[in-house]
DNA sequence: CGCCTCGTTGATCTCGATCAATGTGGGTGG
DNA sequence: CCACCCACATTGATCGAGATCAACGAGGCG
């Protein structure tokens, strides 16, 4: 995780070089680091936490198109307009340039530039996958599989009671910031996971806990 | 357009280089140039024509995740797996080049490289702002915006009867195609198609042709 | 001409949205 | 410590947009 960061491609003297023109910033859950639409011209990246990217119609729909998480690069680069708000899930730190510095430190550090393609170029294939979901799969395909998804993440590190034995973990997100992110209800998720419960599949310790019980039948459920 | 394509950045020298391994490729509509989950590593960019990348559920639910035209990349670096399906929407022309090729040559030539990564940051936005198009709008909605991309796109330019008379011009999709764009069915889109047509906002004088006789009224229901 | 693909139109069904009420847990102030 | 509040979650009832199933039409080509 760390070797995918901006700082982490860099010797001593290229750290001191970035640690200058950049800046550390804490955010709340809820703190927006920048509004859709705004010309904010912060750029880096997420230390700790988890951010989300979200997109809203003119009348005021709106659609999370991305999640970003330690290492990850956010902001916009050879842009002056913001097209999505970045909000903080969770309690978060990131490191932030100016765009311009970091264009220029850029142009300086290729593999800092390499670095950035590549980690676009995975973003871009997570977010077209993600494209498959939203609009193909049922709402029990978009949980299950979240599920799914969430039990592996190395931010939401899952603890087995036993090895083999069922795995629990801690959701980051609300109810109603998944059925942002699923493109569902607060509703359908919330029946969706009552359904998987009633079924036996996983448990819910707590509001934010999850327990897979039949991490089989919740790979079914997910197709 | 033309100076997008990664020919584009590079002098004469440069494009000697390029063309010395890389290689044209002529596909009919409906040809697949990489099939999702095999192991191609041709990389390279379009010359003509349109391509489209379709990712489909285990079941044979498909959605197209991206639409390539004139000097967009193709093809995956640094992953040895293709995730998605790359098929010619319509009689169009490739310029490829074997993945560790076209990987050396970033490395030699930086501003290829940052080329690329523009490319990418832009798709990625362009990516993300359809995902709220898929899940928030109404079929209404992407029909009408759709309409009014094809419209703007200069591959499919458009031509006035008389200077700010009706606007008319060929769709290179099917409805099947357009149903799969959209996230949609074959017969929704054609409903949609008929509804406006009736409204009179736009006039259907071929099977792919289109004009639009109310661009207000169709800015409306596109929202 | 008959075939075949693509598009249109109609009837019905279904999943998830919407509207509405109720439950719950954590924090605050009396 | 408890009562209250408030945001969040659950559950139920109903509705509707779009999918699905089915039939028909229109152009292109051997």
């Amino acid at each position: 995780m760390r070797d995918r960061s901006l700082c982490s491609s860099l010797d001593d003297d290229r750290l001191t070089d970035l640690h200058r023109i950049g800046r550390r910033q804490r955010l709340a859950p809820g703190d927006t680091l920048a509004l859709a639409g705004s010309d904010s011209s912060a750029c880096g990246n997420v230390i700790s936490g988890a951010l989300q990217l979200c997109a809203s119609t003119a009348d005021g729909r709106e659609q999370t198109v991305g999640t970003l998480y330690p290492a990850d690069f956010v902001g916009w680069l050879y842009a002056s307009e913001t097209p999505f708000t970045v909000r903080a899930i969770c309690e978060s730190e990131v490191c932030t340039f100016h765009r311009g510095s970091l264009e220029q430190l850029l142009e300086r550090h290729i593999d800092l530039e390499r670095q950035l393609l590549r980690q676009a170029l995975a973003a871009l294939d997570d977010t077209r996958a993600q494209m498959l979901t939203l609009t193909r799969r049922s709402a029990a395909e978009k949980v299950a599989g979240f599920l799914l998804d969430m039990a592996v993440r190395p931010e939401t590190r899952g603890q087995r009671a036993a090895p083999g034995g069922p795995l629990t973990f801690d959701l980051p997100l609300s109810r109603g910031q998944m059925a942002e992110l699923l493109g569902l209800t607060i509703e359908t998720v919330s029946r969706q996971l009552t359904r998987l419960k009633i079924a036996g599949t996983i448990a819910l310790p707590g509001v934010r806990a999850v327990t897979i019980r039949d991490e089989a039948a919740l790979r079914a459920v997910a197709g």
